[in-house]
DNA sequence: TCAAAAGTGTTGGGGGTACACCCATGC
DNA sequence: GCATGGGTGTACCCCCAACACTTTTGA
């Protein structure tokens, strides 16, 4: 071997494959959720895993995601997706070497194309008591939980997760699902109040949504406000 | 194409190559920098870049990376290197579609091995002021730029740059200089002092260093405390 | 003697946290 | 009428930001 680290200094090894997993955690009003998928091969058939495919190795990962994405949920958005990592653990596919890079997204659980998948096994399984995945899936769900504990401190991310119009109670009790602790219902209202993220529709629930108990005020995430705020340089902590 | 998003649904190609490439970020007492190589080959030949090599389809990331570390700096440290993506931008390689896994790692420059590396082309650049690198690395930089300014921000990542012993001087440069704005000193050293994770040395610098005028008071950094802070969870913000 | 960095306290304001009670609705 | 969640205000404390001058040393 050379004593270089110049680029490249060794042969590429043209011999890994790469797949592409998505976590994508959603919220039902009382706790988060992470979509799983059941494995339809050996060696791990019929055990559950994260939604995930092989690419072509002329496919871009972030095109690849958002196509999956869109495929599960039925539209498209540029922003909505995050890479986490690649992991590499040397799985004992007969082929040879497959690296997963992993990606994850935060979704409203009512855009889910459920008719479509559910028939194939695909799930939403609780983010607290996650069973056991296939693969190193376990590992990539773990590092999407640590990903998502620090955005949540810092973005409003919540509203990712929320129908268009909800509760403070449901916005509180998802910030206490993801963070893992509580939080003083009147402090938590002042925090967010002074974020001017809210909207007020002047409406109230007639309690038909997840999570909602009927008569409380509806609000909704002021959008625009938060693209400014990002362009500035926000100041969003919890 | 099949209607599953079950693993495997699709053959996985196996037509990739893994290179792997380390932004180490170092400081001088002035400001931050990054280590570059020169490319010797083509199509990029003479041009900068980060340290990077191919690395077998056999191997982990993680191993790889800390070989590389330990050959630029001579020791190995299973905690230093930090994971940043997978960076997939479809190069024009002759041999095929290739895989960038990047890493990063807060480094004291004293450690790295100039006498070695320097006649290959290695050298500091300036972090305010990167020169344009091959391939994709200008996104790796910017990529780690941003992770860098996140870590400091909740971290106390500052003493992984700085020597066994040093200043509140330097240690104020430094964080100025990752988050690109300027602090009261006062309220600077307060701040520090409250953490509890700076120990006194209770000796002076002998000044005729860094362009000290004045001896100045030698600090540690209190390594077990912070490990203890990990573990309760800690709340270091700057 | 001049330039450059070291070192040092106080004050005011804002934000966080702790804390308790009444109201509306559904059952 | 009871249980569940919705909604509201105050007081204290801590932390942050703003702010200026003296000391030491090397050149």
């Amino acid at each position: 071997m050379t004593d270089s680290l110049q680029y490249p200094q060794e042969e590429p090894d043209f011999n890994v494959a790469i797949s592409l997993s998505l976590v994508l955690i959603g919220f039902d009003g009382q706790q988060l959720q992470i979509l799983v998928a059941k494995s339809a091969r050996k060696p791990f058939e019929g055990a559950l895993m994260l939604p995930s495919r092989y690419i072509h190795h002329t496919a871009e990962f972030m095109l690849s995601a958002r196509k999956m994405f869109e495929q599960l949920f039925g539209y498209d958005d540029p922003e909505i997706i995050e890479q986490l990592q690649a992991f590499g653990k040397v799985y004992r596919h007969p082929g040879g070497r497959v690296v997963n890079v992993a990606h994850y997204a935060l979704v409203r659980k009512e855009d889910f194309q459920a008719e479509r998948w559910e028939k194939y096994g695909m799930q939403w399984v609780p983010y607290l008591q996650m069973p056991d995945l296939a693969y190193d899936h376990n590992d990539i769900v773990q590092y999407a939980k640590e990903r998502l504990k620090r955005r949540v401190k810092r973005r409003p991310v919540g509203f990712n997760l929320l129908p268009e119009e909800f509760t403070l109670g449901q916005l509180q009790t998802l910030y206490e699902a993801a963070l893992g602790k509580s939080f003083d219902k009147r402090n938590f209202r002042k925090k967010l109040f002074k974020t001017t993220l809210l909207i007020d529709l002047e409406k109230k629930s007639d309690g038909s949504g997840r999570g909602q108990h009927k008569g409380s005020q509806l609000f909704g995430f002021n959008r625009e406000k938060y693209e400014k705020m990002k362009l500035t340089g926000y100041d969003f902590l919890f």
